[in-house]
Order: structure tokens, then C-alpha cells, then sequence
DNA sequence: CGTAAAACGTA
DNA sequence: CGTACGTTTTACGG
């Protein structure tokens, strides 16, 4: 029971190509030399959804030698009559072939044989062994195959809608078990193999007679009591049957040169499927491939082991001559700590490209090991891969040395690949694209290791943990390369990695004195609201429990019933709104109340406890956690410091200008998104509304209205407002009725006014649907991709999100790309123009500076003009900028 | 003890 | 039944 049970997917090789091949034009699917392609796509594309949906364990492909076999040997007429094989069929089963080749799937042929025989051996031998079978194949004689533990794929139509034909299924379609398909199929006949059977017997008759005398045998034995017109056919025909019933049978003990332990299943070749892919142009296969694929679980075929040697006194620097030299990458791993802008390296690992590992620790240099680590690693033409730079590069400036030459990040890499992952671990990475296997090391359990072999274990994982970085960053590259991010990775996220960890060392002075204040102040009036709702229930109760808050409010005072959620009714903000509008009672004011100022306590505690010694506050960012091309800031996360409310912005008062600066400065851009989407969907109805100088959403509700900017109404403009930000989240007149408290019909009635006047942006954001449904994945204007499998979901909620999702991510990820740019702009022309002035925060459309003494208009300029021509669009990008001594001084 | 769900802050 | 996040709290299974 302990071992996971096998599961053999079997491919009937000619029968899918050729369904494939009459289900897809063939004038739209040929390469620009003239091949003809449609069933090699056609194949492909089942092939990559029954591996996604089926995940097999071992898989094979059979195919048919030739048009004969032992059965034109016993009955000559066996498949006569059919048509010539179509001339654009033929070349493209060895391109089937090959893509196997590529994809390392066996398949196999037997001369004499069909296919469907070797099938039905295989998976005869496959169901003795214990493991399950999936036979896919547009053949009906793999019915027979049927059982418990064998179930037959048969397309239905096209090359994506299989049929799964179990006996269940088989009982429903033929009124007959499996084991009796057989005899079913004799009697009925099967036109295009030219086996003809019982005139006027269908399988009605056929499953009748068969229940009736429990088989063929049973049948043949009573034939003379058959009655009617059927029965006289079937007593003139009966050689015709029992030919069938000996053609039809499957061989089940042909000598194959394959048994199931050869068909489990490996690791594609990725050199050769990328070649062969190109080589068939099928750019969006292969990437619906490996969009779809990747996710399986992939064994590993190898360990990553590495001996090296703990570098002593005065070697550090003659190893790294010997073997980290200039024009080829090496492998760096860090021991150590890190976090909330500084850290502390332990110990580092090297992996040269010549095989040689080395570690040492940096606190045991010598004064010549000393220059010669600070001269290595500062030396931007010995190039380093990195897996997660920005830690270690805090903890290495952190000590003093200056980190250059990282030429590959492996987790940015990995990210850049595939952003909707959660996580890049360096041991994932390595078992999903080397196939390795990189093993813990140490007691990994945070126990005391004193003993010598865990620390050697310790060690012995740091180099093999730089091993696998050098690795995997070949093979990332040129993973990334293919996918064309390449000016994405080199031009934009490594070097903002840099900008980051000084954003993060610096931090943001914090006023603890006025965040002390803001504590107790909150923490009384949590309490007055408490004590308030525990008046009116006469008793006491948990206020922050939503599951107590259900009990009191649906239960005991029988209030209307909120939107249900999974635990019972909802208790959010909304709908303790919408309650108090219904009942007025006084409860509802006093619980939120207590949400608004307890949240707001916890904002404030969980500053107070991040303000480091320095007085300031060090967040990190995260680079590879928003699957739009985002930052995240967590520890403490300051993307979202309140200042919706008044009370909320007595938050943001709390962060201030450091010791030693003159003010805090903010620059953002004005509804970055909005440009965005009017740049990419080029509406000149929608970039005049930005450029006539009035206010955007007022100039929009202008159009959709029929009005003159300057006399739109109030009204007229939030629902304007709401449309607008809401368009670009794929929002539904549901969603918009929501929001402004109209009805749906009236939703619906306003988006159509909308999207009369704004028809191109409704034709762009079908148009991006659409295209990366086709394409597997949204992609940015610097071409940061999303890849979104989900937009071919059978799964209508899966698949709208999906939607949702691609409307969204181009015009999120294309604002992240812009902001990133700016960032590396402004640092650079900072340090260029000598300015003392610095970056500390990025809000993303927003980054705040602290201004030095005199430098107040200079930075002011730099940064309007560095934001403002961060990316060319079709129409300006505004920078708005404010400074204060604090960050809500400095709104604007 | 760790995880899930609910709630809510930001762009 | 509008996208992208992170944090806190409670509840609950082990």
C-alpha cells in the first residue's frame, strides 16, 4: 500500500495523428516551408492535455508498420476499400516521431502487427503487474480492453474532447459488458475495416440476443431459435461472423522488445524539444507545454555532489585565481543570515566552472585572503550566479566588500520564467530543470551541530549548493532566452536587486514617540467601542471573533441574513453597513467602530516592534512573489500604511524625515494604469479625455454622457470613476451594480454607453483574452510574461478568472515594468549628479525620497523627469510630487 | 504546533 | 460575481 500505484497511459499513435489530421485545416497549420503539420499539432496538443489531466506514470506510443498484418494474411478483404492515404498525412507520423524522440516517450512498432495489438499486449501485462491503464485511441476494438483497471480514451470530436470509456460507459453505449464488445462487434460488423456483419442487426439487436444467450458461443449454439428477419440474416451470415469474432480479437501475448519498466516516465530532452518545436514553428504548443507540464512533479535522475575542500589559511586567494578566473561564471552559495536591510555572512561556498568546490569562512582570513576575497568578488569581470542575491548582497556589504559581476540571479531567473509560482527553492528549481537532486544538509532542524560530521554535512550542502546555482543558471538563460526576456533580466530586475538593498539598509525614520501616542489612543478607543457593544449585548464576547459576531447577530438578535461564506454569513464591513441600514441597531455602530481602530492598533503595534536601533524602519521588498511583475514589502509590509481615512493618515504622520535631511519627498504617477490601458488599446477617444487637459475621469463621463466636461455632475463622475478603475480588472456589471448600489440592468445599460464611446478599449481587451488563450500567456510592454493555462479550462470559474487575470496582468505588469525602469533611472542620475538625496520607499506608483539640505528642487526635477520618460507611451506620463517632514505632510 | 479562513489595509 | 499583495486574529486538527 506504501507504494504509489503505476499508471500506464498508451497512445495508439496512427489513429490519433490521423483523427488530428481530418479534425485541423490543414491550410492553417503548415510551416512556411510548405510542410504540412496539422497532425503532428493535432497529436501534440492531445498528447500535452491527457498528460496534464491524467499525469501517467509510464506512458508509450504504438504505430502501425504498414497496411498489412496477420489479419490481411487471414482475410485479404481485411481494410480493403479504403481511400489512399491522403498525401499531406504521409511524413508526418515520423514527425510524430520525433517529437517522442524529444519528449523521451518510447514508442514501438511490430512488423505483421497493429498497433491496437500492441496496445492490448502492453496493457494486459501492465493490468497483471497491479498498474491502472489508460488507452487512447480512436479505435473501437480497444473496448474490449476494458476493465477494472483499464479505461479507453476515445476522442469524440476534434483533438481536445476525449471520452473516458469505462465499463460503466461501455454497458451505457453498447448494452453489453466489456468482455462481451467482441461478440457485439462481430455480429454488428464494422464497415471501415470492411468486415461487414448481420445485415439488419445493430447493436440493439446484437446486445439483446447477447444478454439473452450470454454470449456469442451462447448465440451460435441457439441460432435456430432465433427468430424473424434478424434471425434468418444471422443463419446466412454466421461465416461472416465468426470471421469477425477472429479478426477483431486483440492480441494480448505478442513478444515485445518494451515491458512497463521501460516506459516510465523521463525527463524531456530539452535541447531537442526546443529544436524540433522550432523547427515545426509550434511556438505556442511548446509553450502551452511547458505552461501545462512543468508543474508535474519531476524525479530526479542524479544527486548534485561535489567534493571540495575548506579553504585555510592564505588559499582562499590562489584558489579563486586557480579556479575563478574571468569569462566563465561561478557558482556562489551563502551561509549566514539575513533581513531588515543588513545580515551577516557565515560562511561561502564556490563552484568553479572547471568541477572544483571550495567554502570558507569569513571570519578565519588571513590579511591576503582578505584583499583577495574583497578583489574577487568586486571584480565585475569575474561573473558570479547567485540563487536570491539580495540577502547575501546586504550581509556582504553588511561586512564591507563590495558584490559585482552577478550575472544570473537563479530565483529572479526562475521568476521571470514562471511568475505565478509562490516560491523559488533553490532544491525545487534543480530537481524541475537539471533533474537533480540537491540534499539537505546539517541537521536543517536548527539544533546545536557540534558534533564534526553535521558540520561537514553543513558544508558539503553549501557547495553543492553553489553547484547547482552555476547549473541551473545555464539552464535557466537559456530557458529565459527562448521565452524572450532576456533584456527583461539583464536590463531591469538585476540591476534593481542593487537598488533595493540600499533601499532597504537605509529604511524610513520612524517618530516612536508619536506611534507610542497613536497606541494608547487606539487602544482606548478599542476599548471604549468594546465596552459600548458588551452595554448592549449585556454581556461579554469576543468582538474579533466573526464565528461568536455570527452567533449574536443571526442567531440571538435574528437580524437579516448577510451573503453566505463558508463558516455561515459573512460579518464584513459591507454587510455590517448594509445591516445597519436595514435595523439601525446600535450594536452595528459600535462593532464598526471597533474594526476600524482595532485594525488601526495593529497597524501601529506591528510598526512599533519593527523600528530597528537606528529609529528607523527596514522593510523588505520581495521581487519574485506578484505574479504581475509587483514588489511586495513585507517585515513590516509599508505598501499598505492606511490613508484613506483621516484617522488612518495619523499613521503615515509617523514616518518622517531622518536626522540629518531636510524633508520627506513623494513623486507618483496619476492613474498610471488608466495610461497604460489607453496606450495599449491606442482608443483616441480615450487618450484625448487624458490630454485635453481636464479631469480624466470628468472627461470621460463627459463622452459616455453627452455632456460638456465641466458640467458633469458628481454622480456622473464616480460612476465614470468606478467603471474606469474597474475595467481593468475585468470587472462585470455584477461587480460594477456592486459597487455604486444600481441595479444590474442599470450596470449593464451604463457599461454599453461606455463602450460606445470608448470602442477601442472594449476591442483591446477582448483582443487580450483572446490572444493569450491562443498564446498560453499576457505579456507586458517590456514583454514580462504570464502564463495562464487556466484560459482553456473546462472549469467556467477557473476559466473566468483565468480571463480576469489576462486582462489584468499586461496593464498591472506593464506599470511595474515602468516603475522598476524609473527606479533604476532616479538611483543612477542620484549618484551621477552627486546628489546626497535617497530612495527609501516604493508604493507601487509611488516612491518616496528623503530630501538633503539644499537639494530639494534638484530632486524634485530629477525625479519628475526620470519618472516621466521612463517608457515611451502614446501619451504623457504624469508625475505628481509633494514633500513634508512627513509622509503625510508630503502628500499631495 | 501549524494551517485555513476571514477580515482589511494598500495600489 | 474586480486585479495584485501581507498581516492579524480566530478556529481547529493533530
Amino acid at each position: 500500500m506504501s507504494q504509489t500505484a503505476s499508471r500506464l497511459l498508451l497512445l495508439d499513435g496512427h489513429s490519433l495523428a490521423y483523427r488530428a489530421f481530418f479534425a485541423l485545416p490543414v491550410e492553417n497549420f503548415s510551416t512556411t516551408t510548405g510542410q504540412p503539420t496539422n497532425a503532428v499539432y493535432g497529436f501534440t496538443s492531445m498528447l500535452i492535455n491527457v498528460l496534464r489531466d491524467e499525469k501517467p506514470t509510464h506512458l508509450g506510443v504504438a504505430f502501425d508498420v504498414s497496411r498489412t498484418s496477420f489479419r490481411t494474411e487471414a482475410y485479404a478483404e481485411y481494410k480493403a476499400g479504403r481511400s489512399e492515404t491522403p498525401s499531406d498525412f504521409k511524413g508526418q507520423v515520423s514527425l510524430i516521431q520525433e517529437i517522442l524522440d524529444a519528449l523521451q516517450i518510447p514508442f514501438l512498432t511490430l512488423e505483421g502487427y497493429e498497433a491496437d495489438d500492441i496496445l492490448a499486449t502492453l496493457a494486459t501485462e501492465a493490468n497483471a503487474a497491479g498498474a491502472e491503464v489508460l488507452i487512447c485511441s480512436g479505435d473501437r476494438d480497444a473496448f474490449q480492453l476494458v476493465n477494472d483497471k483499464t479505461t479507453v480514451l476515445y476522442p469524440r470530436k476534434g483533438v481536445s474532447d476525449l471520452a473516458r470509456v469505462d465499463p460503466a460507459e461501455v454497458v451505457a453505449r453498447y448494452g453489453v459488458p466489456p468482455e462481451l464488445y467482441r461478440h457485439l462487434a462481430a455480429l454488428v460488423g464494422e464497415t471501415s475495416d470492411n468486415l461487414p456483419g448481420v445485415p439488419k442487426v445493430g447493436p440493439k439487436t446484437a446486445a439483446k440476443w447477447l444478454t439473452q444467450y450470454g454470449s456469442l458461443e451462447g448465440l451460435v449454439e441457439h441460432v435456430d431459435e432465433v427468430k424473424g428477419m434478424a434471425g434468418e440474416n444471422l443463419r446466412t451470415h454466421l461465416a461472416d461472423v465468426l470471421r469477425n469474432y477472429q479478426i477483431n480479437a486483440l492480441m494480448t501475448d505478442l513478444e515485445l522488445p518494451l515491458h512497463l519498466a521501460d516506459l516510465e516516465r523521463r525527463a524531456w530532452d530539452r535541447e531537442k524539444v526546443h529544436q524540433v518545436f522550432d523547427t515545426l514553428q509550434f511556438r505556442v504548443l511548446r509553450d502551452r507545454l511547458y505552461a501545462t507540464l512543468e508543474s508535474a512533479e519531476p524525479e530526479a535522475d542524479s544527486t548534485i555532489e561535489v567534493t571540495g575542500e575548506l579553504l585555510g589559511a592564505d588559499a582562499v586567494g590562489p584558489w579563486l585565481a586557480a579556479h575563478a578566473p574571468e569569462g566563465v561564471r561561478t557558482g556562489v552559495a551563502f551561509d549566514g543570515t539575513w533581513g531588515r536591510g543588513t545580515g551577516e555572512i557565515q560562511a561561502i561556498g564556490v563552484a568553479g566552472a572547471d568541477g572544483a568546490a571550495a567554502w570558507f569562512d569569513p571570519s578565519q582570513l588571513t590579511g591576503a585572503d582578505e584583499s583577495a576575497v574583497a578583489a574577487w568578488l568586486a571584480d565585475e569581470n569575474r561573473t558570479k550566479a547567485v540563487h536570491d542575491l539580495k540577502g547575501p548582497l546586504l550581509a556582504v556589504t553588511a561586512r564591507g566588500w563590495t558584490l559585482n559581476g552577478v550575472t544570473a540571479d537563479t530565483a529572479l531567473i526562475a521568476y521571470l520564467v514562471k511568475p505565478d509560482n509562490r516560491t523559488y527553492d533553490l532544491t525545487d528549481l534543480a530537481l524541475r530543470y537539471l533533474r537533480r537532486e540537491l540534499r539537505a544538509g546539517g541537521a536543517g532542524d536548527g539544533q546545536l551541530s557540534l558534533d564534526g560530521l553535521d558540520e561537514d554535512a553543513e558544508k558539503n550542502h553549501l557547495m553543492e549548493r553553489a553547484q547547482a546555482t552555476l547549473e541551473l543558471a545555464e539552464a535557466l538563460v537559456a530557458e529565459l532566452d527562448q521565452r524572450g526576456g532576456t533584456a527583461l533580466l539583464t536590463g531591469v530586475e538585476l540591476p534593481l536587486v542593487r537598488v533595493l538593498a540600499d533601499m532597504e539598509r537605509v529604511g524610513i525614520a520612524a517618530d516612536t514617540a508619536h506611534l507610542a501616542d497613536l497606541e494608547s489612543h487606539f487602544a482606548a478607543e478599542v476599548k471604549a467601542a468594546q465596552q459600548a457593544a458588551y452595554g448592549v449585548i449585556g454581556r461579554e464576547f469576543n468582538l474579533g471573533s466573526p464565528k461568536q459576531l455570527q452567533g449574536i447577530l443571526f442567531d440571538e438578535l435574528g437580524l437579516p441574513k448577510t451573503k453566505r461564506i463558508k463558516t455561515g454569513y459573512t460579518t464584513d464591513a459591507d454587510s455590517l453597513q448594509w445591516l445597519y441600514a436595514q435595523t439601525e441597531h446600535p450594536l452595528l455602530e459600535h462593532l464598526l467602530r471597533h474594526r476600524d481602530v482595532a485594525k488601526l492598533k495593529t497597524t501601529v503595534d506591528g510598526l512599533l516592534k519593527t523600528v530597528a536601533d537606528d529609529g528607523r524602519i527596514h522593510t523588505t521588498y520581495n521581487q519574485t512573489i506578484a505574479a504581475t511583475g509587483r514588489l511586495s514589502s513585507t517585515d513590516p509590509n509599508l505598501q499598505n500604511i492606511p490613508v484613506r481615512t483621516q484617522e488612518g493618515r495619523t499613521i503615515r504622520k509617523a514616518f518622517v524625515v531622518g536626522e540629518g535631511y531636510e524633508t520627506l519627498l513623494t513623486a507618483d504617477y496619476s492613474q498610471i494604469e488608466m495610461r497604460i490601458m489607453s496606450h495599449l488599446s491606442a482608443d483616441p477617444t480615450l487618450i484625448e479625455a487624458f490630454t485635453s487637459g481636464h479631469d480624466f475621469h470628468a472627461a470621460t463621463a463627459a463622452g459616455v454622457f453627452g455632456v460638456e466636461p465641466t458640467a458633469v455632475s458628481g454622480e456622473q463622475r464616480s460612476k465614470i470613476k468606478a467603471m474606469n478603475y474597474g475595467l481593468a480588472y475585468g470587472l462585470s456589471a455584477y461587480g460594477l451594480s456592486q459597487q455604486l448600489g444600481i441595479t444590474t440592468e442599470e450596470a449593464r445599460a451604463l457599461m454599453t454607453d461606455y463602450f460606445e464611446q470608448f470602442g477601442g478599449v472594449r476591442d483591446y481587451l477582448s483582443a487580450v483574452v483572446a490572444r493569450a488563450r491562443g498564446e498560453g500567456y499576457t505579456e507586458t510592454i517590456m514583454g514580462r510574461r504570464r502564463y495562464l493555462p487556466d484560459l482553456n479550462s473546462d472549469n467556467r470559474q477557473r476559466r473566468e478568472m483565468a480571463e480576469r487575470m489576462a486582462l489584468n496582468a499586461p496593464i498591472q505588469g506593464s506599470a511595474a515594468d515602468i516603475i522598476k525602469v524609473a527606479m533604476l533611472a532616479v538611483d543612477k542620475r542620484l549618484r551621477e549628479e552627486g546628489l546626497r538625496s535617497r530612495l527609501l520607499l516604493q508604493v507601487h506608483d509611488e516612491l518616496v525620497f528623503e530630501t538633503a539640505a539644499g537639494e530639494r528642487e534638484a530632486l524634485e526635477a530629477l525625479v519628475r523627469d526620470a519618472m516621466g520618460a521612463a517608457y515611451p507611451l502614446d501619451l504623457p506620463l504624469d508625475v505628481s510630487v509633494g514633500s513634508g517632514r512627513t509622509w503625510d505632510d508630503a502628500a499631495h
